[in-house]
DNA sequence: AGGAGTTTGTGAACGCGAGAACAAACCGGC
DNA sequence: GCCGGTTTGTTCTCGCGTTCACAAACTCCT
């Protein structure tokens, strides 16, 4: 289930601030979801909940790192070391959660005298050694979109078998692979959207550049 | 709708191929979905194919820009210019899709001495004199997520209706504005979450695309 | 002009996830 | 030990999105 990750990230949080247990009520509140959903979510995993009390929240942080897998260390890839390879590889994030970047690749010549936090940029034809050396299952492409597809292509190659896309196209993979896309002018695109359906209603409702100043308080 | 960006990113290559008409069969392998969904979503904004002949590119590749609202300019800031920020400033691809990044700001006063872009990085106190010169409804959070909630309250403050938010934590927000949220770890950590799956069930041989019957409800 | 072939637009069935509601279980006090 | 208060785990229902399937509509060829 896809927000597993958001409840481990919230439990992380309760955790670091001391707290030892804590209700569905909570846990839902700080994750941004509904108590029944979380309850439901929990339930596929068993009964790590006690009733009348609530959560243990490392124990259960624990059971839900495990099922994602991220007790173990995965090691990754990234392909195309341009303006978002690099802050890829420079985010710490990662690796606090369990990914360990081994390889940082790049077509072009003139970036193979860089390093990037602290891994040298190396060639792209490098990519079959390297996932086979580490077993490799995770490829990060960040390249331009038109050479997308044939780093895909490659690293399907050779044996990764989950792959996540920055660039701005639909990637075809065996049915095997897993493929997650993140296209941050899609996000955009969709709050445009929204945003021109608000203006659009307020030309008709409202006078144009006053902010209704009611309820701008955050709804806990 | 989510998907009208995706059609319109399939339809500005074809339209760069130098296709002039596409039926939804086309148009629906390039988007990666079913047909008929496409049509469904295209007869949701109105009658704009042909029987018997399909779409005609540029047409619906304008209709698709109108409905979203990228055929006007939106103005854009850009709150935190890190690893990540500065990756986003020198992304040409918002631009090209009617996204102007019309302001850089960041609290940490050494970054005020650099130029990211073309665009001078300012203080976050302009935050509130740059929205209101320029009509900003959109912003993006690309700080820490401990400074992110102060940075949304902020921009909520000068009238901002739409923010994009790359730091891992749950922004609380009014109704009225809305929030999408890019989280990396948590794409990576469903890809492990997969990959763990597929190396369990290795062990026991299995025909690839078969899912075994027993717990294995998460199908994305 | 008419028919054959093609493709859109849409009505209807299906499946699935979300949310409300409730019984079972647990804790603490008396 | 029992009872009130609390919280989980689960069942049930509802609504939405997806998909199939087909009639209407258009083009092209004869
Ligand atoms: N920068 C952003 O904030 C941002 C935002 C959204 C999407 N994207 C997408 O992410 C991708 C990368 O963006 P960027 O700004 O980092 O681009 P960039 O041009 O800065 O970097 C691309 C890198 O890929 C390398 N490359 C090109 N072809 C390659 C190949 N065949 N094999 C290996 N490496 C190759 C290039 O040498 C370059 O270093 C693009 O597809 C872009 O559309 C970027
Ligand atoms: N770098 C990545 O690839 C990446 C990946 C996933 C998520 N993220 C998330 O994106 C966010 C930024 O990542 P980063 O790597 O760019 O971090 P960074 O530390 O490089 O940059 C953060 C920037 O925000 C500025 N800042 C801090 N507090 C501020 C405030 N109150 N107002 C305005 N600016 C402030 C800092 O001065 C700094 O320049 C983080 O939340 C991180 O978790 C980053």
């Amino acid at each position: 289930m896809a927000r597993l990750p958001v409840y481990l990230r919230a439990l992380t949080t309760l955790s670091d601030q001391g707290t030892g247990t804590c209700s569905s009520e909570e846990l839902a509140a700080a994750a941004g979801v509904n108590s029944a959903k979380l309850r439901k979510d929990l339930s596929y995993l068993g009964s790590y909940g006690t009733r009348g009390v609530g959560y243990d929240v490392d124990y259960l942080r624990y059971q839900i790192a495990r099922e994602i897998g991220v007790t173990q260390d995965w090691p990754v890839v990234i392909v195309g070391i341009g303006n978002l390879g690099q802050a890829l590889a420079n985010y710490s994030g990662f690796r606090s959660r369990g990914f360990r970047v081994v390889a940082l690749l790049d077509a072009d010549p003139a970036r193979h005298e860089q390093v990037v936090a602290g891994i040298d940029v190396r060639p792209f034809d490098h990519l079959e050694r390297i996932v086979h050396e580490h077993a490799v299952a995770i490829g990060v492409i960040a390249t331009p979109a038109l050479a997308a597809q044939d780093v895909a292509d490659r690293m399907v190659a050779c044996g990764i078998t989950s792959i996540l896309n920055f660039a701005p196209i639909v990637l075809t993979v065996p049915a095997q692979v897993d493929i997650r896309k993140v296209d941050l002018s899609i996000e955009l695109q969709i709050l445009a959207y929204h945003e021109q359906r608000k203006t659009q209603g307020a030309s008709r409702a409202e006078v144009p550049g006053e902010v209704p100043a009611t309820a701008t308080e955050a709804t806990a």
